[in-house]
DNA sequence: CTTGACAACGTTAGCGCTAACGTGTATCCT
DNA sequence: AGGATACACGTTAGCGCTAACGTTGTCAAG
């Protein structure tokens, strides 16, 4: 089967602790032994256990990443982006995802614990509720860095994009293009990116001496498309920012499917600048996160906290983007930026 | 730190052995001890050190999967649906994807090995020149699944969608509507469903007694643009079977740019049915792939090839499925279907 | 009362690797 | 010359777990 390290350690009349030393560069070798090791270890194409280096060494160079949901870009991005800085660290990642569950995120984690992963990364669907879990493992020594989802009760070192001031952003654009009646469809209030997403808009709004009008709507294009047909049963909106591009495409559709036009009857604002949102009947304006970045950002918080360097507690908010397309109607002037 | 085997079986009285039994639930230990280890290794919330478990046993409970990219549905799809399977099998799955490239490809099939994955479940994105390090992983007794793209030399167990019939069907749809003049924009053919696609269009054509038409585009929205502009200039197309979702909403732009109508103007086709092909300005009638199902094939074939029930070089083909929308323009009834 | 068979546990010996310390030899200084 | 110093390498002892075999006790058949 494979080859061991004792095994090369015997083809080449050195020590197998000479090999291993050999081969992770980390000197106490002549250059030449460490030469013809290195050189044999690569014709016979000897990949080291990593179970048994983990085993017997502490650190094993894992990441652990847990996300609720891989079929939004914006985890994937984030995810790409912390891949992409650990690597470059020397560090390998492990996904996982959550399937949005808490009971499944708690196996997670448990199982990258298991696993001996030197830190966990997280975007909890419920970090209040699995905040016990957290502290335990932390208890353990591994580092949880959480990120875009915080609790009430958990407060630890974590990266964040600034939904509040993103939120700000898309309502103040809307109110600067003389929209008054703007209506925010709000996202799923049990996570915290919701929640300054409404703080944002509501704050912008009272600024500006105009009434806040919520709906809360959840996320997804389902929930858009009824929330947006009660908001328009309701009474008249001129404009509305939705919390999440799908839920604004929902929204967009309920809108269309209305008869009414869009900018000209009704305006919309999403967040996030998912895929689809450039191409959808209306091009979507919207708020945009800094994904990669704020993946890149993520991995090398948890590569500093690693190696010691990190602040305790470092939290860090990234500032989103704004991308004006047609759904808002700037481009018909109502009135200038 | 962490609770061993080791500690737990002290706390109890019992050796490490009976613990590890009980837990694992092999048998060998009387059901009352097994409770109270059980409950006790729950009350300290005891977990195993799966790596250590991985040395000592040969079974490690995981398969590994790679990917070319996440970014696109179709394999985060697969993954996803492979996973759910794994994981009712008792099976976790560690994620990787290769960006793409043949090198890193490499590096990343070695990684698993070497973290003693029980199978490695693969979609080359170079199918040929991996594979050398694909028989060499085979040799050292971990089974190679490779999926979606296959090679000319490699012939493995895989699961793949049927990308001939999708294009045929396709094409077929195109000629039973009335068109004559159906073109073909190509994926990159260095991808074996890129060829499957065109040879599927060329057997469609040949058997209407229609001239194919084809030119080579690669993936992606961009070149699908180019392409269809190329197209355009050249002559005069009646509709067009794009060999790619994205590729195909970048016709389509290129199309409307040009001011003509789809599919008044010209029919459009694609293939893959992503997240955005029914958000599109003329919403995309296109081939699907059962992408979920196409997972969980696969994840089955992994178990029961690693059970030792499949058969060797087993390969699954899955029907496509085909959705019609708007871009092909069977609600103008040009012909009846 | 043996004998054997079986269940319920314990013991031993690693899996492949690395940390920590030990040994041997050349080099250099006073 | 004697000892200190440095380097190259070997030895020992596990990391936490499990396979394989050993031991003890129990009970029924002969």
């Amino acid at each position: 089967m494979r080859r061991t390290l004792k095994q090369l350690a015997d083809e080449l009349n050195v020590s197998p602790m000479t090999v291993s030393r050999a081969l992770r560069g980390v000197g106490g070798v002549s250059a030449a032994t460490a030469a013809r090791i290195r050189e044999h270890a690569a014709r016979m194409n000897y990949r080291p256990n990593l179970a048994a280096r983990s085993l017997a060494a502490k650190r094993v160079g894992v990441l652990g990443i847990i996300v609720p949901n891989l079929r939004h870009s914006f985890w994937l991005e984030m995810v790409m982006g912390a891949e992409r800085v650990a690597r470059q660290g020397g560090f390998q990642v492990f996904l996982s995802h959550s399937a949005d569950e808490a009971e499944l995120e708690r196996e997670e984690i448990w199982a990258l614990v298991g696993r001996r992963v030197d830190a966990v990364l997280l975007a909890s669907c419920d970090p209040d509720r699995n905040a016990d879990v957290i502290e335990e493992v932390r208890e353990e020594g591994v580092p949880v860095i959480l990120f875009d989802r915080h609790g009430e009760t958990v407060r630890s070192p974590g990266v964040y994009a600034d939904d509040i001031g993103g939120a700000r952003r898309a309502t103040e654009h809307l109110l600067s293009l003389g929209y008054r009646a703007v209506a925010h469809l709000a996202g799923d209030m049990r996570f915290s990116p919701a929640r300054a997403r409404v703080q944002g808009y509501v704050e912008a709004m009272r600024e500006h001496g105009a009434e806040p009008l919520i709906r809360e709507a959840g996320f997804g294009e389902e929930n858009g498309y009824k929330g947006m047909t009660s908001l328009l049963d309701d009474g008249s909106v001129e404009a509305v920012f939705v919390s999440h591009d799908p839920s604004a495409i929902g929204a967009l559709r309920a809108t269309l499917d209305r008869g009414l036009r869009v900018p000209e009857d009704i305006a919309i604002v999403g967040f996030g600048n998912t895929e689809c949102s450039a191409h959808v009947a209306v091009p979507l304006t919207t708020v945009c996160q800094p994904k990669l970045e704020l993946g890149q950002v993520l991995g090398d918080l948890a590569l500093r906290t690693l190696a010691g360097a990190a602040h305790r507690s470092e939290t860090i908010i990234l500032p989103t983007g704004f991308v004006v397309r047609r759904s808002c109607g700037a481009h018909l002037r109502r009135t200038e930026t």
